[in-house]
DNA sequence: TATATTGTTATATTATACTATAACAATAGT
DNA sequence: ACTATTGTTATAGTATAATATAACAATATA
């Protein structure tokens, strides 16, 4: 299971992080085919948005076959084997980034100090 | 100077992506103190988009003191230095750094490759 | 069979984003 | 002084995003 996080301050819709969250899921394998996903309640409670809006997601990636939805059963992975081009991925990574960087720079931090603390969390981590 | 790019696809709003950009320029230090930007009209031609948004997006950076604009003469970098407590320092550093490493890890970006782009972003700088 | 759970649909409302167009206001240059 | 240039403001219209709330429809389960 993913662990879901919307990002406000991102400027990105809601409903297409939780779309991309999910197709970055099943693309690494994250989300096995079958896998359940939340009901759409529970991710809006957690995530602290309307269901509506986590609806739209879902049904946007039925309509993409990624997902499987049965009324009153749940949301689960496809069989569909889905494929994030390289470019797309380098781009989401791309822009996460350049936000961390932009921040991190107006508190005054330098790349080396921003480097250093994440392999700080590297350690101890496969 | 920057080349600006707007991507349509990225659910992104376009005057955020401005701000982003010159966000991003000024951390990199690409964007230089007192250097003039493109004016608001010829800005939104080039990215074909209305004049209104791009003013927007100026509006926001001048409120931030990103940006300073005059009337009359046009829009530059403006003089940010930004004091935080040393005390508070590392705590800062360590809050946006798990922020960010969170939101890359729901896309299933590893602290490994946030380091590898962030590095990629170093070199050829100083 | 009755009930709870799940996804779905609908309606209304608010806020934001973007466009088009026009006019206004401050400044620079001729 | 005049004019062009620059940012600014205003109005109107369209589309999207998100919320709140309610009800409906299919399925699982007690």
């Amino acid at each position: 299971m993913i662990d879901f996080k919307l990002d406000p301050k991102s400027g990105v819709p809601f409903y297409r992080q939780i779309i991309d969250q999910i197709r970055y899921g099943v693309a690494s394998g994250d989300l096995k085919v079958g896998e359940q996903l939340p009901t759409v309640r529970a991710l809006a409670v957690q995530l602290k948005v309307n269901l509506n809006t986590v609806g739209k997601a879902y049904r946007e990636l039925e309509i993409q076959s990624i997902l499987e939805t049965q009324q009153g059963t749940g949301t689960f992975i496809g069989s569909t084997n889905i494929q994030i081009p390289k470019s797309e991925r380098q781009n989401k990574l791309d822009s996460i980034c350049s936000e961390y960087l932009s921040i991190a720079s107006s508190y005054g931090f330098s790349a080396e100090e921003m480097v250093d603390e994440l392999k700080k969390r590297q350690r101890g981590k496969t």
